[in-house]
RNA sequence: GCGGGAGUAGCUCAGUUGGUAGAGCGUCAGCCUUCCAAGCUGAAUGUCGCCGGUUCGAACCCGGUCUCCCGCUCCA
């Protein structure tokens, strides 16, 4: 199937099923906000748990946390959030491109630094060993000049945008006769601050409230609360804090389906390190986090690293996980060195202390910091995409089936009597009520059983399980398996053992 | 935000030069059926995305708007 193909199909899948909702749909939808259905809640609560059993519950130094989505403004000073989530941003209307107003400034000031390297080169050749650069920099008046102009320029830009004074931003613009380097035009548009997290207000009359912002990562949260954690969980270096919960972003542009959401779900874990260390844990968490995506059985060669060669202001390295979604290779879990940043700036805009006492070292530090961070909304696209195929049997006809992974299925076995008769219906009811306090099961009788098999495969069910005639004689049911289409005859305690271990956490992820 | 495409039943789509909407699949009820969809009978479901305009009359023409897909742009 053609990937465009592939990606209407997993829409309409989704839809038609009860995966995903467009959020508000009744009304239009809301642009970028998704809801999640009868079945996509199963699925991306499963998700969840498989990854958290394997951060907290496998890691007795892994601890979790569920921090509140509001927290204090300074908060997102600190972070840096207020400074890189806030762009001034410029249209120029004849190649129809963006730009940030911003860097177009810097980069004109960036042509007058290269004219006084020119200068400076010429005059170098002209004066040969007896050339002294500090004295011409500070005494040529067309290089002095040049470098005042450029001063003056940063100056007013910083000005404006700390007073947020868009139209002053612009009038440079114009003064300075900046062209667009596509188009060569000077005709723009305003300037318009984007910011890309979400405010609220905190109290109910306008006058004493609070301005607040929805939190843009999660990752705050548990810096914020690292000390706290430490001290009352007597945790000792390394260890690490996991969390999973809500995020926002005002996106200018967001796309492709659950992929790129304006409210979406995290799942991060912080491992506060030694500083120094950082390297080795960098290593052992992008090899340990690439595990744990294979054990869900997606191939391997839907996986890469991919190194990020420009670095975030916190970071001192960082890679993504990438699978190969229907459109292509993207971002699913970012693994970061993020250094002392965030805890170093949280004390230095909060005041307090968020060390820790290092018995070994007999020293207080602030510790170093490795994050891994996945997109819950992008691991189900992954695995969803991924599981929904159109098979062609032998016999030439075809089947639409969800090969979803065992443990994160949203059912795991459906009991379905043969025949709406002769009792069978009631002897399939005793087995689903002595399964469901294991597991997710269901229970269907409408149709031909065949037809029942096809919609249990479209739903991702990994087993049915059959009553017939020869059950009221023996016991034994026929289980049949939604992958091969393979049918044995065993009695209902022995299918029960199967399943269960079939679907079990540690089968899936024991030896990843 | 710009450009391109699209929006008709739960899903996929048809709908003639403008004359009050259809198919297939699915769903529901019943019949028939002893293991892999598409057997029989019957039924439900649409303000034709939304608002306005032109017209005697609009799913169709015009304007606006919302949503989705693709490409730019953006994504510390």
């Amino acid at each position: 199937m053609a990937d465009q193909d592939l990606f209407k199909k997993v829409l309409s899948h989704a839809k038609e099923y009860g995966f995903v909702f467009p959020s508000s749909e009744i009304y239009d939808g809301l642009s970028a906000v998704y809801d999640y259905g009868q079945q996509g809640v199963s699925l991306k609560k499963n998700l969840r748990e498989y990854w958290w059993k394997a951060m907290v519950q496998l890691n007795e130094n892994i601890v979790g946390l569920d921090a509140a989505i509001l927290m204090h403004p300074t908060t997102w000073k600190a972070s840096g959030h207020v400074d890189a989530f806030n762009d001034p941003l410029i249209d120029n209307k004849d190649s129809k491109k963006r730009y940030r107003a911003d860097v177009l400034v810097e980069d004109y000031v960036g042509k007058l630094d290269t004219k006084i390297e020119k200068e400076v080169k010429k005059a170098a050749k002209r004066f040969g060993d007896a050339f002294d650069k500090a004295q011409f920099l500070s005494t040529n008046p067309r290089v002095v000049g040049y470098k005042e102009k450029g001063d003056a320029i940063l100056k007013r830009l910083g000005k404006s945008l700390e007073n947020e004074d868009l139209v002053d931003v612009k009038s440079l613009i114009e003064e300075l006769e900046i062209v667009c380097p596509l188009s060569g035009s000077k005709n723009w548009t305003e300037v318009k601050q984007f910011n890309l997290m979400f405010g609220t207000k905190l109290g109910a009359s306008a006058e004493s409230a609070t301005e607040l912002y929805l939190r843009p990562e999660t990752a705050q949260g548990i810096f914020v609360n690292f000390l706290n954690v430490q001290k009352t969980g007597r945790m000792k270096l390394p260890f690490g804090i996991a969390q999973t919960g809500k995020a926002f972003r005002n996106e200018i542009v967001a796309r492709q389906f659950i992929f790129r959401m304006r409210e979406f779900e995290q799942m991060e874990m912080q491992y506060f390190i030694p500083p120094g260390t950082q390297k080795e844990w960098y290593a052992h968490w992008k090899e340990t986090r690439l595990k744990w995506h294979l054990s869900l059985g997606l191939g391997a060669d839907n996986y890469r690293f991919h190194d990020h060669e420009k670095l975030a202001h916190y970071a001192d390295a960082a890679c993504d996980i990438e699978f190969r979604f229907p459109f292509g290779f993207k971002e699913l879990e970012g693994i970061h060195s993020r250094t002392d940043f965030d805890l170093s700036s949280h004390e230095e805009f909060s005041g307090k202390k968020l060390k820790y006492f290092d018995p070994e070292r007999q020293e207080n530090y602030v510790p170093y910091v490795l994050e891994t961070s996945i997109g819950l909304d992008r691991l189900f696209l992954a695995v969803f995409s991924n599981a929904l195929q159109e098979e062609t049997l032998e016999d030439g006809s075809s089947r639409t089936v969800l090969r979803l992974p065992a443990v994160v299925a949203p059912t795991k076995v459906a009991v379905l009597p043969l025949v709406k008769k002769d009792g069978l219906p009631a002897i399939a009811k005793d087995i689903v009520n002595g399964l469901k306090w294991d597991m997710a099961v269901a229970y269907d009788e409408k149709d031909a059983v065949g037809r029942r098999y096809r919609r249990q495969d479209a739903l991702g069910t990994p087993f049915c399980i059959t009553v017939d005639h020869q059950t009221l004689e023996d016991q034994t049911v026929t289980l049949r398996y939604r992958d091969s289409m393979a049918q044995e005859r065993l009695s209902i305690a022995d299918a029960k053992a199967k399943i269960s271990e079939a679907v079990a956490f540690e089968s899936w992820l024991k030896g990843s």
